[in-house]
DNA sequence: TCCATATTTCTAGAATGACAGAACAATTAT
DNA sequence: ATAATTGTTCTGTCATTCTAGAAATATGGA
């Protein structure tokens, strides 16, 4: 996995906003839930959720799909894990030391 | 763990300068790397590294101790894995679907 | 077709962060 | 003491990010 893609993943999530939102999707696991309802739960006016939600998406953590007039999101667990695995990845290669 | 003290340790890791030092620390292991070592392994100029230095040390992620004129700088593995953790807590509770 | 609903894009101002030069502080050796 | 080594803090500049108002886009119903 790439050093940008890891940052633009990280930097998603260090944000407020950004952050309940990805754990509230996954709390509601594959099924998602609507950009409207993620807005009114989390009390963030429509278009600074959008804001924060296309830059989750572009940080491949959240995708979207359309349901009649609502596009609803979820959380991209695999990606999430790769970001996770990588942060410790390597871990005490220079030096026999922890498990 | 509280989501002011997520978003220190994720914001300090997205930024390509920091997620370098953070992943060599986590190679290094316990042991540790000099101050100095770190700056030419990573060709970033001393107060540029001093500055992202603190700010892994004030999101808990790295701890620095004295050796002479040395300070060395290691990874707080504890403190990454709870942040790790933090992310995918509470998987799906909203419905019951995935492990 | 015309309207309401659901969400995004455009825009701009305020706040925050990164960077490196210069000065400062701590430690050790002579 | 004085000087050399190792790092940190101070400073200002430049760039990026957050936020929300207003306008635009997409879908579905009357």
């Amino acid at each position: 996995m790439e050093e940008k893609t890891i940052i633009a993943a990280l930097s998603a999530l260090a944000q407020e906003s950004r952050l309940r939102i990805f754990r509230l999707l996954v709390t509601a696991g594959p099924a998602g839930i609507p950009a409207g309802q993620i807005a009114e739960e989390l009390a963030i006016p429509a278009n600074t959720l959008s804001f924060h939600l296309s830059h989750l998406k572009n940080a491949g953590l959240v995708a979207a799909r359309r349901d009649g007039r609502s596009l609803i999101y979820s959380a991209e667990y695999d990606h999430a894990k790769a970001v996770i695995d990588y942060l410790t990845e390597n871990c005490c290669s220079r030096q026999p030391c922890c498990q």
